[in-house]
DNA sequence: GCTCCAATTCGACGGTCATCGATGTGGAGG
DNA sequence: CCTCCACATCGATGACCGTCGAATTGGAGC
């Protein structure tokens, strides 16, 4: 259904008058804005969505060592956007022995999927 | 469904020995991840995305005149974001007299929904 | 304790981004 | 034509980002 909004002048108005009316957003919303923006600025980056692509057709959790040959990044780097999918809450990771495995945190993305839905 | 692939080493291993088989992934996911990214990267700044969200509240088209008191930026500045949001197809304007009116593209964040569910 | 190795952290560098103020553009009214 | 207004574009600036190589951390085996 679409709202028509009187707030559309059809084409041309005389000066004085505003052209439009104000659109109020609340604050509640803003806040949520500002972390799903988070969320959307942690996935925007290709080789941060590859990883997480990845990890989440791997349902289980993905050495690093695994990660590291597909994309054409040295590793430290591809540890700085692990860690940026980390601080996000995207993903998170457990060390095991001398590895360390990565794992997507659903409820994130599904923060982001509730609000595009 | 958990699959649990033989790709995880339990806990440590001899030297010698490969720590985990390699994961592949097809450039047709790339390309699309790049895509993905894109859109990503578009709404990933707060004032985008709360540009997005006035606009996916009222459904119809919203003067631009009305979106500049919504943020402490200025005016050129938004225009900036509007343009971004432009540019990765994620909404579209059209003037009509003096003003813009812009409205939100669903399919581009069908996209992102798509990847996210 | 010493060595090896996976992974993280650090410091630096070049490129991109958000923001600003000033300027440009183009439609509408007079 | 000339002015006014909404919006876009430009040029500059400071902050942030992705990348690298080098150094550091910490678990494991000898």
């Amino acid at each position: 259904m679409t709202v028509e909004l009187e707030l559309t002048p059809k084409t041309k108005r005389p000066k004085g008058e505003p052209c439009c009316e104000p659109v109020v957003y609340p604050d509640v919303d803003r806040e949520r804005a500002a972390r799903l923006a988070e969320l959307a600025k942690a996935l925007g980056d290709p080789i941060r969505l590859q990883v997480v692509d990845v990890l989440r057709k791997h349902a289980g959790q993905v050495c690093v060592c695994e990660l590291v040959p597909l994309f054409d990044i040295g590793q430290p780097t591809l540890s700085h956007h692990l860690k940026k999918l980390r601080d996000a809450g995207i993903v998170d990771s457990e060390k095991r022995g001398l590895w360390s495995y990565y794992y997507v945190k659903p409820e994130a993305l599904d923060e982001l999927s509730a609000w595009l839905a």
